[in-house]
DNA sequence: TGCCGGTGTAAGTAAGCGCTTACATCGTTT
DNA sequence: AAACGATGTAAGCGCTTACTTACACCGGCA
């Protein structure tokens, strides 16, 4: 009576990898990932530790394939062709809504970057720089085609793209990983419509202002 | 042969006070807290492990001083007067200009608030809270004070005191903390240039932007 | 039926950790 | 000259860590 349980075997990422792999993210982005140990992760996934060794080889490469096995970018790149058919300032709030969104549904994802980055520099960098680079690049298309229909001034499309990132960023890292919710009050809508009024205000064409 | 080196003795905070201090910085920000051990700290400083702890009772009180040692916010606030005579676009480019050089100059204690917050929740998030809720109160004022004169639009004042902060922080952020330098030049004043003409055209007063 | 893959328990390894103790040394102060 | 305070060396304590080995079990499949 001291077996297994009965879990089902499903393949090489069968229930028990996936449980092991969610634990340790969880862990990971709360305690960092010197500050979790195997033992701890095995424990709360309900599977003894030597279990955990058996479907990775080392902690680090645990830690690897958690930070992998993220791709929430093609979401994002596939909203901006509907974006571009709103009218700008409403455009602007709802692709500062969908960032919003998917950055709160990484966030322990981004928690572990920020925090073990500087750890282990070339692994993770690598990750993190294609995320990002590719997240500027997303949005710095979408002010480009606007800029080509004469919607906007003639600023640098990359830099704006860093700018709207930066606000986003640091809203969703102030309220959600450093936990200072409701700074002034707990309407994250309001926070972004201001954001995004200034910002729209800041790189719409001279001529589209003034109408 | 064994014994001192011949360092003077000048008080509590004497020179050797100080190298751990320092050392441990320097270590805590690239390896972690959990990652820098006691007795790397004290061979890096070129002391004694024991000497460490005849300093500090433990290794967390040595991460509590050095956390809770710099203030830098007073020489931000004492420029904003400064500011406030400035042409409006050239004030914001020399208050990004300064909150940067800040930025860079504790980059480490950032880098520390950024990964031990999650940790070890009261102590440091107390501290960073104050210290970002004292930031954005700065900027803040800086806007408030300029919406008297009549320079700027009626917007509120602390979410663009965020959003100015947003867009230099994640800047710094970028190319400090995760080493994504010469993103696109290695130019860090036209970056801050274009990111404050956006930031500018979007918060002046619209009569003054006609002018 | 017998094997096999995945899991469990139990025990243990070598290394590192934060931190302590005991004692020697050296410069400064009294 | 003697005491003192800050530092050094050396050893080690108790504990945790990542990771391993050996063996038992159990369900599904040939």
């Amino acid at each position: 009576m001291t077996g297994g349980k009965g879990i089902k075997s499903l393949g090489p990422y069968d229930s028990t990898h996936e449980r092991i792999l969610e634990t340790a993210l969880g862990l990971f982005s709360t305690k960092g990932y010197q500050g979790a140990s195997t033992r701890e992760i095995a424990q709360e996934a309900g599977i003894a530790e030597v279990t955990l060794f058996r479907h990775f080889p080392s902690k680090e490469k645990l830690l690897q394939e958690i930070l992998s096995r993220f791709s929430v970018l093609p979401a994002l790149k596939a909203y901006i062709p509907a974006a571009l058919e709103l009218p700008y300032e409403e455009a602007l709030v709802s692709l500062a809504d969908h960032l919003l969104d998917t950055l709160v549904q990484i966030k322990d994802w981004v928690r572990i970057m920020q925090a073990e980055v500087q750890r282990s520099p070339e692994k993770l960098l690598t990750v993190f720089h294609g995320f990002i680079d590719d997240l500027f690049e997303t949005y710095a298309s979408f002010f480009r085609e606007l800029q080509q229909r004469g919607t906007l001034g003639d600023f640098d499309p990359e830099y704006a793209a860093r700018a709207f990132h930066g606000i986003v960023f640091c809203y969703f890292s102030i309220e959600e990983l450093l936990h200072r919710k409701r700074y002034k009050a707990n309407d994250r809508g309001e926070a972004i419509r201001q954001f995004m009024r200034i910002f729209a205000l800041g790189t719409v064409s001279r001529t589209a202002a003034e109408a």
